[in-house]
DNA sequence: CGCTAATCTAGAACAAGTTTCAGACTTGAT
DNA sequence: ATCAAGTCTGAAACTTGTTCTAGATTAGCG
């Protein structure tokens, strides 16, 4: 299994290793930040001197707060894509399974709601300007759920439900950020629009 | 029937009939600025030279600009709950006719995009301090969906249901407004998560 | 090596949300 | 009518995201 991770960007001019490692450094700086306090905190004056970069040189890597966060979100998806795909669901049934996976992903959350909250607040927040980076990461967390699924070829149907769960989570999640649901209620909703899948199974068409 | 909306905040200070006009004032400004670009068309400075009212007592009546965005979005709710109760939707079932009434909201939305951008982008990125407003809109969403259901009763698996309807309108709502879903998509997802509530009835039990 | 274009840096400057303050105006109670 | 408390105004100040500029550094190339 090579390095390269499955899907990045058209990565239009590629980077010399120097940059690569300020782009890093920038990322790390941004995650860490957002942990201590979620999005206020990550102040890009902060960002580029903790990343030892000038404030320029960070607005040219990352052309908003918000390209910046997204950005650091396809990059802790990425690491949890692979976690899961080393123990993938054990559920017996497709829904199961993604609601599986997604209280897992929940879990990892809850252990830095801060970040959590940086990355979910940049993605709802996220202007026209951002649209492929999100779309990116809508990309990459339908690409996690259809494995949960074990789906090499999805309905229409089917993929109209994947995107409805991506809904509920994104939505679920900051009704959680934002303290006006409990986790427990966030584990009912994810349950409950998971049954989705059910009802869409290529046998069930209406 | 009185003048008084059935739920309105417990109204700490009942406010004067100048202050009840400025309010008024406030909010309208906030609407035709909002209509006009958007989310960032709304600035303070602004709204407070179109209502009349210096910078410091805007921000007395609404601390935020989310909060004013918030109680722009309450008030535009109202209306529409109004109006939605004069025409119920005739669909059949309840799935049905909560799509129906949903579509209902999507196109007038649809009216005026920017005004939507505005408020939605206002309500998912409010933080814990906007919690009471922001519970306060989805309490009248609910309200707007279980009417459309017809139900006086709703079991917790119901209501469940209806959050994550509630969910997946304000996702895909939020999609739309940045370009990455089309209306005919957000359709199909309204429409397929609706079916959830005939999983969810009463006599559907598992 | 020496040149040129691109990149990076430090720092000022600008924009819009938010806070603060002194003084004028309202309101409600006596 | 008058006083105290609360409210409103206008203006400046402060914060943080974003842009701009002039000069130093680096990368790629002949």
């Amino acid at each position: 299994m090579p390095a390269e991770p499955s899907s990045a960007l058209p990565a239009s001019p590629p980077l010399t290793e120097r940059q690569e490692a300020r782009r890093r450094r920038i990322l790390h700086a941004s995650a860490q930040l957002a942990s201590r306090g979620g999005f206020d905190a990550v102040q890009m004056r902060e960002v580029a001197e903790s990343s030892q970069v000038a404030l320029g040189t960070l607005y040219r890597y990352f052309p908003s707060k918000v390209h910046l966060l997204v950005a650091t979100m396809q990059d802790q998806l990425e690491h949890m894509h692979g976690t899961l795909r080393k123990k993938p669901p054990q559920g017996a049934t497709a829904a199961e399974r993604v609601a599986e996976t997604l209280m897992r992903a929940f879990r990892a959350l809850q252990r830095e709601p801060h970040l959590a909250d940086a990355m979910v607040r940049a993605l709802t927040f996220a202007d026209r300007s951002v649209s492929p980076e999100v779309d990116q990461v809508s990309r990459q967390t339908t690409a996690i759920v259809l494995d949960a699924m074990g789906l090499e070829n999805p309905t229409p149907e089917q993929l109209s439900a994947v995107r409805v769960i991506e809904h509920t989570w994104h939505s679920a999640l900051i009704t959680w950020l934002s303290g006006r649901a409990s986790i427990a209620q966030v584990k009912i909703d994810i349950e409950t629009v998971c049954r989705l899948i059910d009802l869409t199974a290529p046998e069930a068409d209406s």
